[in-house]
DNA sequence: CCATCGTACTGTAGCGGTATAGAAACCGAA
DNA sequence: TTCGGTTTCTATACCGCTACAGTACGATGG
């Protein structure tokens, strides 16, 4: 049995494919009456539609759109912030009729997923700024939104307002009396340690503004940081950024941290270690995470509001796909989100001078 | 500037057409010096590789597979064990090459997700076993996968042992002499509330799996549990589902329940209630969610290997397109996972009858 | 020296739709 | 009766690529 197509369905009822075509996507091209004939004898032969990829080679339009994410797909589903961030784009979405295509950054064998996969347009939510995948949704000149991303001219973008929120979580600790703050940071690709030089970090745009954020305050303080780089974003690597501070000869009294999944790992190593948070050692994280009102104690963090970007960042894509459709070219919006600090329970007045024990 | 396709650079290079197109597929067809001057021609022209959608309908392949949701895709992506199921699908497709399309079980406008995006097979872990979604990529004829659905003839599946699992949980607190229990289910499109006859929840097949293998422990020790109706499977759904058990005239002495999330809400509202956990009150949960170690008391609950389910199921897509591709129509296989029993500190020898009060 | 074979490339015929212009039939108004 | 305007359906020309069956030609072998 041949597969059923247009043609089928017109041959059985008499009519040119075209009718047939209309009768499923334009119904106002034809009588009632003949449309219902039509979609029958398709519902008989068991037709199930217009063939999805022919369709969209016809039409150009593919109904799906891409989000780009890191090499490993994985990471995005261990992450809270991600996955929110990610479900709220789906919700967004839905209305529109968009389906979302996850992409890796990663060739994987002689399939490059930015290259290769049909979509109409993608968010681009991968870390890395260099990646050659970004290079190839650019070449398609598919409409793009960057998210969490350096702005480009030309585009559109969402960001939240990662400095100004890591400078109120650096003052914070600074008008708590702090001097000896240290940083744990992400370093991406790097190696996990003692990073020398913290405004060199190569590392992403939201690392980098995150990082400048705190040495604006510090700076005003007159504070110089001691700057740990974590090699994932998860507890135990805070724990093991938390050691190797630990391990220093200058104790800090209050750490600042990349987000709220390391600062987990760094009051749960501090506690460990038999320190007392926030008496003894003040914590903030960044995201504001539903973790971070769970722990105990609860966290001090900056929040984001991830749901919004999510929808922001949905809702461009979608303008800039219709936007293209129309050959219409507007200025790219550049949205960013205000960020806010959250002072919970892990930070504390640094303890006075009787605190110096190293 | 019209478009680059393969015959604008089969002009430009005085090659025809499906010499450049075999230049990008299939290297071995042409000698390399021309391949090489056919690829410098393509990138001086900005040419991205070939149309995807063009492509997709020549050759019949998309390169991207479905993973079919419930309605609302942020639910899958606000539970953790969900998310950690996606999670490892990608992973495990991501050699492969395929992309993982986001399927909404709803339809959106005149656009229904299941049957007008492009894809190659889908992974059905929608909820709803009547979903006119399935109907739709049935009869597309695409290679399907059920997952934690109603094993069905003809198509591959993937499950998890919920009945064994749930039985074993029942049975550990009747083996702790527990006697008046209640059941926390799911009650998916259901009222929350009491549920006179357990057997007959409508909800899907892991939900009525469980609430056998709970019966069958229940009955063999001739307990008649109370069974509440969960709206949604948070903590917050447990919350309200302990305090409907407490305003009840015959309190429990534990508690199953379908899943952690829900298992969590239910320890939260016991411990407001004034009752100790497990002195009072024993909790089962079921999912081994990262979260059950986390909790305090950390939650006896029965372990499903998420990953490998994901694993699985991604797996046993993969050689279904395979195999549909190729024609070969071997017998469908079906995986059970087993479940384990992992018992923490929520559980604990039923008080003596001194604890009869109501 | 001719039959055979492998390599390198081309021509044609689709894949399954949709856009668009136009033909045929029907309508009420002048 | 004529004529513009609808409504309803059709013919044709793509969309951009790939499968497949060639053709051309130099190399191999007896």
């Amino acid at each position: 049995m041949a597969r059923v197509t247009l043609q089928t369905i017109a041959d059985r009822v008499g009519v040119s494919r075209m009718t047939v075509s209309n009768a499923f996507s334009r119904p106002d091209q034809l009588s009632s009456e003949l449309r219902e004939r039509i979609l029958a004898a398709a519902d008989a032969l068991g037709y199930s539609g217009p063939d999805p990829s022919a369709r969209a080679l016809a039409r150009g339009t593919t109904g799906a759109v891409g989000v780009l994410l890191t090499d490993s797909l994985k990471y995005a589903f261990a992450d809270e912030v991600a996955t929110a961030f990610l479900g709220s784009i789906v919700d967004e979405l839905a209305p529109t009729g968009f389906a979302l295509t996850l992409l890796s950054s990663a060739a994987q064998g002689d399939m490059i997923p930015a290259r290769d996969v049909p979509m109409d347009g993608a968010l681009v939510y991968s870390c890395d700024t260099s990646s050659p995948a970004i290079a190839w949704l650019l070449r398609r000149k598919l409409p793009l939104v960057y998210v969490d991303h350096e702005p480009e001219p030309g585009h559109p973008s969402v960001n939240i307002d990662d400095r100004g929120g890591a400078r109120a979580a650096a003052q914070h600790l600074t008008d708590l009396g702090h001097r000896r703050i240290a940083i744990v940071t992400w370093n991406y690709m790097g190696l996990p340690g003692l990073i020398a030089d913290p405004l060199a970090v190569t590392a992403g745009h939201v690392t980098k503004q995150r990082m400048i954020g705190w040495m604006e305050a510090l700076d005003k303080a007159g504070v110089h940081p001691t700057v740990i780089g974590a090699e994932r974003m998860d507890a135990d690597a805070g724990d093991l950024a938390l050691r190797l501070l630990l391990d220093g000869d200058a104790r800090p009294t209050a750490i600042l941290c990349f987000c709220d999944a390391l600062a987990q790992g760094v009051v749960r190593a501090a506690i460990d270690s038999g320190l007392r948070v926030p008496q003894d050692l003040s914590v903030v994280g960044f995201d504001d995470n539903p973790l971070a009102e769970r722990m105990r104690p609860a966290l001090t963090t900056v929040r984001q509001d991830v749901e919004a970007k999510g929808r922001a960042a949905a809702a461009a894509l979608t303008t800039a796909i219709e936007r293209s459709k129309r050959g219409v070219t507007n200025r790219a919006r550049h949205v960013l989100l205000p960020t806010e600090l959250v002072v919970r329970e892990s930070t504390a007045r640094a303890a006075p001078v009787s605190g110096r024990r190293s």
